[in-house]
DNA sequence: AAAGCGGGGGG
DNA sequence: CCCCCAGCTTT
């Protein structure tokens, strides 16, 4: 047997029941891939159940506005995947007359979809004939035929993309590429793969010459730059001071309390000296309490948290700043990033 | 080509 | 602690 026959009969006995597997549905399988880009099967799988069930076709998902898609991706992370999402649904509506397209040139046209999941949604549903090539994929293709290239450049995943399509079973595409991620995950693993029970595993370039743990290669990421949050905390009554990010940056278009960055762990008396802070909340603040600073760890970002609990007699820039008092019962409905939610969590409670 | 964008899990 | 996960977009 050769290679992909023999992935392919692998997955076959072995493939898990995953919910998104007994579709054609380009809509449920256009689900499924966004949210499990950069996330593991098991993180995704609620996300799913609860998207679908939220969102049974197209035109309800594009019936929803932007804070609820988010408030329902809370969590997840990547928040650009839920607002992509929303955007894409009103033109499936608008452009394909709420039809969700299955053929790979028009699905790469759509926001957040990329070669990978335009090759996902078109050949699960319409048999196309186009290799997905995803982190499992380079993965197996690297150690199997000992392909070299890094992965994470673009000459790299031009490479693999190639390779993957001459390997691709043209009989049924879909299936192919199941097989291949499958196996991926749950045999040519990362680290530690079960080399022993690999049915490949005589043919294996990697296991042959001891490269298991060098291929496949990938260029490194540069390390984290830390930042520092300082949060301001203002209940009023039964509700609380929050703010929507709006920057190009991390989180954007979720909530957060007031927020005074700065360029290293603040004092609090320093804190509200600030003029900005003044300008914000007056001379005359009580203090109630301070929590943190925590450290929160993102692939990219060090945000090192502080939350200090305040009373103010005298708000003056609220509005303007774009600040408003919610609610506490309204909270579940607000989409907050990890941290704040943690912290509300604790406070509250 | 490189950087930015989350959060969780495993070694 | 570091790496990886059914990647995409912007610079």
């Amino acid at each position: 047997m050769h290679f992909i026959e023999e992935i392919i009969a692998w997955y076959l006995i072995n493939k898990r029941d995953l919910p998104w597997r007994n579709t054609r549905d380009p809509y449920i399988i256009w689900l499924s891939e966004i949210i499990l880009q950069q996330t593991r099967v098991e993180q995704g799988l609620p996300y799913f159940e609860r998207f679908l069930d939220r969102y049974p076709t197209i035109a309800h998902f594009a019936a929803a506005n932007e804070d609820e898609i988010l408030n329902l991706w809370q969590g997840l992370g990547y928040y650009s995947r839920g607002r992509n999402m929303h955007k894409t649904s009103k033109i499936v509506m608008e452009e394909y007359g709420g039809y969700f397209p299955n053929r790979y040139d028009d699905l790469l046209k759509l926001k957040g979809v990329g070669e990978y999941t335009a090759a996902a949604i078109s050949s699960f549903s319409a048999g196309e004939a186009k290799a997905v090539v995803d982190g499992n994929v380079f993965r197996l293709l690297s150690r199997f035929f000992g392909l070299r290239d890094v992965i994470n450049s673009p000459q790299g995943k031009r490479a693999f993309t190639e390779l993957a399509n001459e390997v691709i079973n043209k009989h049924d595409p879909g299936t192919s590429n199941q097989a291949m991620m499958e196996f991926g995950a749950k045999v040519c693993k990362p680290r530690n793969p079960d080399c022993i029970v690999c049915p490949l595993n005589q043919q294996c370039f990697a296991l042959r010459n001891d490269m298991i743990t060098v291929l496949p290669v990938k260029k490194k990421a540069q390390r984290p730059r830390p930042r520092y949050f300082n949060y301001i905390v203002v209940l009023s009554r039964d509700s609380i001071l929050l703010s929507k990010r709006r920057a190009k940056d991390i989180w954007e278009n979720l909530y957060e309390f007031p927020l005074f960055e700065s360029d290293k762990i603040l004092d609090v008396i320093e804190l509200i000296g600030r003029p900005d802070f003044v300008s914000a909340f007056g001379e005359e603040v009580t203090i109630l309490s301070v929590h943190g600073p925590a450290k929160h760890q993102l692939s990219h970002q060090t945000i090192h948290a502080q939350f200090v609990v305040i009373e103010a007699h005298k708000l003056q820039n609220v509005d303007q700043m774009g600040w408003h008092f919610v609610a506490l019962d309204e909270l579940p409905n607000i989409a907050q990033p990890k941290i704040i939610f943690s912290f509300l969590r604790n406070f509250l409670h």
